[in-house]
DNA sequence: CAAATTTGACCCGA
DNA sequence: TCGGGTCAAATTTG
């Protein structure tokens, strides 16, 4: 749109591609821990400004108060505010059709899986699947899941996964209520052991022994981890990036990833940049692209005024 | 054997 | 009546 957006937004493109090859040469070269250590804070430093000018950015278009959607009591504890979702945005609503008391569809992401033959969808929750469905006009079925802790937390958090007709690897992902089991609410909070750590799909991000794992280890797993799907900023640098890809079955490093905590709005935006990378569990490869709104992601975002920065690097390290 | 997934039936709003 | 969402019994999996 305007000028100062576009340099902004270049800027802020500069800033996260100088973090990407930084994370190149900390995956190529054999590093001191001193210099791995230096050149981590250099990334993180990178992406906090890139994150901070998108921030900026976004300020002049403040979020949409939405006509707030009769939400399903849901709320609880108002100590868990950090795994609300938000009122939804102006994004079509996918399914429109609810039933007496359902809420109203939150959150849409999309997720591309790097080879498209696999769900991978993992969004650091535990979720089990309760239906499946084919839809008219729908090549694959909606998978529905609810949070695995919706019995014993009475978690209220669903989703509804869907294959896309024209791209097997892409996912939509449609998010519902908020995460108010514990597992959720460890994000912002010391890490408790879950309940019972389920089997495969996901490895509660937030949580799950933060003990941080030996620097190697997670070097280690950056490296074998990161890579670089640039072919989205081919062309269209004026857009944000709104996608990397991690290929990555990821572990320690990812799941640490889980304390960044991305204030505000463009948090999500910043989410999607780093959610691959912060993948948990299962996760093979993929980049999120945000399709209609934000903030599913929320339960990510800490405290919205803590310093990215070291807050991460202090649970990092 | 417990927990997760599958799948047909049922419910409900449009 | 149709289609989407959920339930719950059966089945599978670890």
């Amino acid at each position: 749109m305007d000028g100062a957006c576009v340099y902004d937004e270049k800027t802020a493109i500069h800033e996260l591609t100088q973090g990407l090859q930084m994370a190149k040469q900390l995956t190529v070269h054999p590093h001191s821990p001193e210099a791995r250590d230096l050149l981590i804070q250099k990334i993180l430093s990178s992406y906090h400004n890139a994150h901070f000018i998108l921030q900026s950015l976004d300020t002049p278009h403040p979020a949409p108060a939405p006509p707030a959607p009769s939400l399903p009591e849901s709320s609880e504890s108002p100590g868990s505010k950090e795994f609300e979702f938000d009122q939804p945005f102006s994004i079509q609503n996918v399914s429109s059709r609810k039933r007496k008391g359902s809420a109203t569809w939150e959150d849409h992401v999309r997720i591309c899986s790097g080879n498209g033959l696999e769900d991978n969808t993992d969004d650091g929750f535990s979720w089990r699947k309760y239906g499946q469905k084919d839809i008219s006009g729908a090549k694959f079925p909606r998978n529905y899941y609810r949070c695995s802790y919706s019995k014993e937390q009475k978690c209220l958090a669903t989703k509804q996964v869907q294959r896309a007709d024209d791209d097997p690897a892409v996912f939509d992902i449609a998010y519902k209520g908020k995460h108010t089991c514990k597992l959720g609410a460890q994000s912002a909070s010391p890490p408790l052991p879950p309940p019972s750590p389920k089997k495969n799909e996901i490895t509660p991000p937030y949580h799950h022994q933060l003990s941080p794992p030996n620097p190697d280890e997670m070097l280690s797993n950056l490296r074998a981890n990161l890579s670089v799907d640039t072919s989205d900023l081919g062309g269209d640098i004026e857009n944000l990036p709104s996608s990397f890809s991690f290929p990555s079955t990821s572990s320690g490093l990812m799941e640490d990833l889980h304390q960044f905590h991305f204030p505000n709005h463009y948090d999500d935006e910043l989410w999607q940049v780093c959610s691959p990378f912060i993948s948990p569990a299962t996760s093979k490869s993929n980049f999120f692209t945000e399709w209609g709104s934000s903030s599913s992601l929320d339960f990510l975002a800490g405290p919205a005024d803590a310093n990215p920065n070291s807050e991460f690097m202090n649970s990092f390290f």
